[in-house]
DNA sequence: GGAAACGTACAGAGCCCCCAT
DNA sequence: ATGGGGGCTCAGTACGTTTCC
């Protein structure tokens, strides 16, 4: 070792060295993060040590790592090496809840970017299609058959998925379970439902959707003219010799959520059917 | 629709249906990103209708794809669903950039935190073993052999690194460029480097490193002993019948970075050999 | 004359406490 | 159960002034 002569640093050297501003240099000497090794009597100057340098960059790695500057004072000390363990082994576990997260995030946001092409076919569209099927977060009760009643049932059905910690993975969908031959607005049966990452049914909060046969169309523009929609699907379905076995599920791929105007509105509509015997 | 009695929500009602707290729906208001229906003149009690209710959810929802209050503001407007799409397609983009840095991070936290196995074994344990090939950021020059000189190299490589926009993925190495048998501390040709993860070379700042066949073993405690272990290595290489190629590597696997405690360090020696012809 | 010091204000997204109504 | 105000958080950044080498 040669200690002959120590070699110190202003702390604009360091500033330049370790890239890194001089007023954060003085904000973490005001916090007793990283002090200088000396301090000038007279000027107050800072005389920072190669030690300092290197203790720079380890701050800067655990910033990087997510650790509060509280936290990395707690870690720089370097005593207990248990304890160092233990924080990066906990801050690994949050690291990885957070790329779950983050991942399921991007997948939703993904959802509502994709939406142009189904925009370009403006003619209905009528298809067979079996449904897959999913998990979904539900809430049916019987109310009315209003705006902001679905308005309240989305609020209600977001705060069930948020209190139970699940992640959506899709758009918000109503199955009606009425007959829509003698269809009551005041007093409805509707089941709000929505798709979610999860991997089990949880009474009264998850249960499974899907895995049925049905005929499938969008719906472009206001709710007003979507009489008119499902007509021509009773008839598609008529005349293909299928049977329409109730319960009919929309789904709300673009609706007040995403725009202000009715007529950027996209809706799937999903009529389960049979094939006549 | 029925619009006969529009039904309001005070802001305790709100809290409790919407999980949000009453004092971030006052600054909500505050900021103009959520203001209440209506006020009342005389008590200036916030009302608040059924989509508004939704609209938090929404709220909640950008929040959590990573959008400042301000970007969900323009967000809410909902006029422009082409501006909204490509908000959300950025977004989307830095969420998967953000997902790739995390999934580095943790892989390097990792690192630090399953060193306890090797811990364990307390004897010298000399192995033959085949270096894999890995892509290392490097600086070597001629200089002193001290404390002080190391943690300026290794700081250097850290900045070196960072301007580059590489991650490391190792801990620090050190090469030995100079004869073990006369050995100049004042001035000796050492190599200090990271493993980082890319995937090409880059002059002056990535090369790569292993590919070759070594002995290994791990040197526990104090530098001041490491000359002992490095022996018995040398020993091990006669008598095994293998020669020493020269060009020792040093991993710092525990060192002043992580503890204060000397009797703590681990050191992983690795040392180039040849089989004897 | 450039480099160092320091005080203050500001940022975003709220939380907390107190007092009045 | 409301309303509002002021202050606090975190990890700095920006501005301006003064003092030092």
């Amino acid at each position: 070792m040669d200690n002959s002569k120590e070699k110190y640093y202003l702390i604009g050297e360091v500033s330049k060295i370790c890239n890194i501003p001089i007023r954060t240099l003085h904000y973490y000497d005001n916090i007793n993060l990283l002090q200088p090794k000396k301090v000038d009597n007279q000027s107050n100057y800072r005389y920072y040590s190669h030690e300092q340098l290197l203790a720079i960059n380890t701050i800067k790695h655990f910033k990087k790592a997510g650790f509060s500057l509280k936290e990395i004072k707690l870690l720089l000390k370097r005593d207990d090496l248990e304890y160092n363990s233990k924080m990066l082994e906990q801050k690994c576990k949050e690291i990885e809840k957070n790329i779950a997260e983050q991942t399921i995030l991007k997948n939703r946001l993904k959802l509502y970017i994709n939406q142009d092409e189904k925009k370009h076919s403006s003619t209905v569209d009528i298809k067979l299609k079996q449904i897959p099927a999913c998990y979904v977060a539900y809430s049916r009760y019987i109310g009315k058959c209003s705006d902001d009643e679905f308005y309240l049932r989305f609020t209600k059905l977001n705060n069930l998925v948020e209190k139970n910690n699940l992640h959506m993975s899709g758009t918000m969908m109503a199955i009606y379970y009425d007959d829509h031959k003698n269809f009551d607005y005041s007093s409805a049966d509707i089941e709000v439902l929505v798709k979610v990452s999860v991997g089990k049914e949880i009474k009264g909060v998850v249960r499974k959707y899907g895995d049925f046969l049905a005929v499938v169309a969008y719906h472009y523009g206001s709710y007003k003219t979507m009489s008119e929609t499902y007509q021509k699907m009773l008839e598609w379905i008529e005349s293909n010799n299928y049977i329409y076995t109730g319960r009919a599920t929309e789904n709300y791929i673009i609706d007040v959520i995403s725009t202000v105007s009715e007529h950027e509105y996209i809706t799937e509509l999903i009529l389960p059917v049979k094939k006549r015997s």
